[in-house]
DNA sequence: AGGATACGTGACCATATGGTCACATGTCAA
DNA sequence: TTGACATGTGACCATATGGTCACGTATCCT
């Protein structure tokens, strides 16, 4: 249910692909680089592949773009991470923390896990 | 480089779709489900689309299940997703800590980031 | 102006993916 | 031991996805 009508959806997707991580870290060691930049750090991809992951980055607003000149260059945005972190894998890499809620719960009576 | 030949790709992937979420979700409110269960938190869907995606799941050790007679009884792992969120989320969830190496860089003289 | 450079678009193809079904196997309980 | 229950398997299909290419447009430099 949270899951499925979640907005960082497009994040979740455009993070599942390993070209993509690559060029996000690309930009996390170099920022602002053009695509023919990025195209040569994934030298196994012709540049419309390249274009292609960087425009499904910029759909799930990971990186931001602008011309300049007649070269377009590319910003990591790290909110869309950021919010991923926040709001759904730190409820799962927080066992600690789904511990002590699971016995706050257990203390205060509560007995929503009874329920089916 | 470090995110192509990275072995949680599997990971990213079960993650990517929103019917695994949502079923990560439901073991997160109730642990050890059967098939039949879980099903059931996903109506718009067969068994057999369930079952797929657990053995997706399953694939990447995000889910641990093991037979109990003749029901098969599903168990959330994190510890993926806590992988995940130490050596690669947090990398870029701290923009902090990344401004403060970018700074410690400049104040080096480190000047890689003008190479090309 | 004109050529070289850099990015953009649309069509196109192969394969991966999500989903369903018919059927088979294993398990419990009367 | 029979039947109902719960899961497993393989084939199968539609579409989404990843990738390439021919061609077009915008920009810079001389």
């Amino acid at each position: 249910m949270t899951a499925r009508d979640s907005t960082d959806d497009p994040v979740f997707r455009a993070l599942a692909d390993p070209t993509r991580r690559a060029l996000l870290d690309a930009l996390f060691e170099r920022d602002g680089q053009s695509v023919q930049a990025l195209c040569a750090q994934v030298p196994e991809m012709t540049r419309f592949g390249v274009m292609k992951h960087l425009a499904i980055l910029e759909e799930a607003n990971l990186v931001i773009a602008h011309r300049d000149g007649r070269s377009k260059l590319h910003f990591l945005n790290p909110v869309p991470i950021q919010q991923l972190a926040d709001r759904w894998i730190g409820k799962y890499a927080r066992p600690f923390t789904r511990a002590l809620t699971g016995l706050q719960q257990q203390l205060e009576g509560d007995t929503s896990q009874e329920t089916a």
